[in-house]
RNA sequence: GCUGGCGUAGCUCAAUCGGUAGAGCAGCGCACUUGUAAUGCGCAGGUUGCGGGUUCGAGUCCCAUCGCCAGCUCCA
């Protein structure tokens, strides 16, 4: 039979031969690196035999479905694992996931910390084994019998709810799994192997089921590569965001003022300051007005809106003067009113509403994660009110808003796009069309994107943008949505070209989407060291001896009367002791200011990452700070002022 | 909210079987006048998250509660 391969070549082997023996004569590092194979676009083991002519790519780790299935492999021999020192373990599923791993156990026995270790220890024992890994395929029935029999509960759950008539199952000695496949040969090849952590999940992922124990871990076909791993966790572990923020003394989360909010200290909110300041003036150039609305607003109103229908659970009530408020969760409402406030007319359209707007959530109380979960932060809200005509480009007007300021922050980002779900209000027509209009933008403005159906709000489809962090992390950020369900609630109407009343449309949107969660995602994006426009303290001067703090002041006095924000360190220290006090601080830039520079009126400059940059003037030293500690700002405004 | 783990000085962490709560850093004081990542000496710092209980005796054991951490569910 005749055999080929990706690169075009091919090569005749006769009929049964197993793909492991076609790896092999192909080369010994191919038949040592191959984990599985795809023939004629079916992935299968590599103990499989070719029965008839086949287009045959071997997958190592190096290809996405071959991480996947040595990972995947990887949570058998922890289940494995399991089952021998838990022989009452039942199985539900042990999926591949991004970068590891995971297997969700239903155990009479609590499983610790400690247990983890213990089965590290088997699954190394496992891998010394050298298991093969066996398929069968049983008909679903017998597969149900089976499963039944030894106890499997939650596999035959699985199993009955699978559509096909033939079910695989692989085994490693006594161990049984129902599974797809393929899996790597053995389990010798699950060498470099690490459990990682311990938890619940609900079966099924559903909050009404049974929790059952997941433990989570992570397996590579090389030491060197789990060690790299392991220590990007642990790189990743020093840029958390509230480990920073307090050694920055950028924010406090404490028990005191109650959890989930944020005190901001002053480099902290300085930060927040100058990212608000950046905000508006960036609203303003591209003709968004900014509004301010209320904190509390009567229950009638979010009971119009259907906030207190929908979303009560999530709102703090207060009761004033017998009357009930509700604190805003959002900020819609305002800005519905002022729009009520004027008859408007179809000139008038599109209107933008942009709020700094600070909302509170009853968030649950596990779901608190420092700035990234809270329950009280304030959006880069806006509402943007427009004529049916004007969605598209209103929603590439903000597709290039976000792109702009991502570009600031050198986020990449990726798009979704959201479409009607099940449970939604409004026409066919109006989704069709505000569907298309969110689709037909993308597609202008050239950016591909993932579309997940049936996951829009229920008012309206939307976009959500995703942008990822200096070590690869995504965060959801970003959302444009397309509301007709509020419009119609609060009876808003433009008067048209045709002296008719016509219903606008509004978009809901926001480019950072929460300041407070964009801070988070910030200081962990630069570990803490913001760039100079951002940085709390810009320039820190720095003397070496008390001789020179007449110098060094008047120093500090020129920069501060260029907007540079300083800080002074005439402290009776050496000087290595206050460049690593600094170099803790993240400051960018250091002068160090002794006799010499006193005397040439000149400064010592220090960076914070490429050390000593030797001495230069000080109107050197400003000339080339002044661009990198500005705000940035865009050539040409978008939108146009109003 | 759920499952599991953890709460000791401002921070990081010790405290053996239940037997006098300690250290480093930070802070304060004194000395040192210092050239590119930590000068030395001294002082002070605590109702062991909060509340009950067991015990002659609780940081340690039990109960309850609040919070934090990991994840699940939910989400900006």
């Amino acid at each position: 039979m005749k055999i080929t391969f990706p690169d075009g070549s091919s090569k005749d082997y006769p009929k049964g031969t197993s793909l492991k023996d076609i790896a092999s004569s192909i080369g010994e590092r191919l038949a040592r690196e191959a984990l599985a194979a795809r023939v004629n676009d079916h992935l299968v083991d590599l103990s499989a035999q070719v029965e008839k002519d086949s287009a045959i790519r071997f997958i190592t780790f190096n290809d996405p479905e071959g991480e996947d299935i040595f990972r995947h492999s990887a949570s058998h021999v922890m289940a494995q694992a399991v089952k021998r020192i838990f022989p009452d373990t039942k199985l539900a599923i042990g999926p591949s996931i991004k970068d590891g791993f995971y297997y969700d156990f239903d155990t009479p026995e609590v499983l610790t910390e400690d247990n983890l270790a213990r089965i590290e220890e088997e699954m190394t024992r496992i891998v010394s084994e050298h298991i093969p890994y066996v398929r069968e395929e049983l008909s679903k029935d017998d597969a149900i019998a089976l499963f039944r029999e030894i106890g499997e509960d939650y596999k035959v759950e699985m199993i009955e709810a699978i559509d096909e008539d033939t079910v695989s199952l692989y085994r490693q000695d006594d161990f049984i799994d129902m599974c797809r496949g393929p899996h790597v040969p053995d389990t010798g090849y699950v060498k470099s192997h690490k459990l990682l952590s311990l938890a619940g999940a609900y079966w099924k992922g559903d909050e009404h089921n049974k929790m059952l124990q997941r433990i989570y871990g992570t397996a590579f076909p090389r030491k060197k590569d789990l060690k790299i791993y392991l220590n990007r966790l642990e790189e990743a572990r020093k840029r958390d965001h509230r480990r920073l923020g307090r050694e920055l003394d950028l924010f406090s989360i404490v028990d005191e003022a109650g959890p989930g909010f944020v005190i901001y200290h002053p480099k902290g909110a300085l930060i927040r300051t100058i990212l608000e300041d950046f905000e508006k003036k960036e609203h303003l150039n591209r003709g968004y007005q900014i509004v301010i609305g209320p904190q509390l607003l009567k229950v009638d109103l979010w009971k119009k809106s259907g906030h207190f229908d929908n979303y009560r659970e999530n709102m703090y009530f207060t009761d004033v003067e017998g009357i009930q408020y509700g604190i805003k969760p959002m900020n819609c409402l305002a800005h519905m009113l002022i729009y009520k406030s004027h008859i408007r007319s179809y000139r008038d359209l599109p209107i933008r509403y942009f709020e700094l707007g600070t909302v509170y959530r009853h968030e649950k109380s596990g779901v608190l994660h420092g700035l990234l979960r809270l329950r009280g932060f304030t959006q880069d809200d806006a509402h943007i009110l427009c004529t049916p005509e004007q969605v598209n480009s209103e929603i590439r007007g903000v597709i290039g808003f976000i792109k702009d300021v991502m570009g600031v922050f050198g986020f990449e980002y990726e798009m979704e796009l959201s479409t009607r779900p099940e449970k939604s209000i409004g026409s066919e027509a109006d989704w069709e069309m505000a569907t298309s209009s969110l689709r037909q933008a993308l597609d202008d403005e050239g950016i591909t994107y993932d579309t997940n159906e049936g996951d829009g709000a229920f008012y309206g489809p939307k976009i959500d943008v995703k942008l990822r962090d200096a070590i690869g992390r995504m965060w959801q950020c970003a959302t444009i949505q397309c509301d007709f369900a509020l419009p119609e609630r609060f009876d808003l109407e433009y008067v048209g070209q045709d002296g008719g009343r016509h219903r606008p449309i509004m978009l809901h949107r926001v480019i950072l989407g929460s300041i407070d969660r964009f801070l988070g995602v910030l200081i962990e994006h630069y570990a803490g060291a913001f760039p100079t426009w951002l940085a709390p303290v810009q320039v820190k001067i720095l003397t070496i001896t008390d001789k020179s703090a007449t110098y060094a002041g008047s120093v500090a006095g020129r920069l501060v009367s260029e907007g540079i924000r300083v800080e002074t360190d005439f402290r009776n220290e050496k000087i290595g002791y206050k460049i690593r006090e600094s170099r803790l601080e993240k400051v960018p830039y250091m002068l160090i200011i002794g006799e010499k520079e006193a005397a040439t009126g000149a400064v010592s400059v220090r960076h914070r990452e490429d050390g000593d940059r030797g001495v230069v003037s000080l109107d050197h030293f400003l000339d080339d700070l002044r661009e990198e500690s500005s705000v940035p700002a865009f050539s040409q405004s978008q939108g146009g002022l109003r």
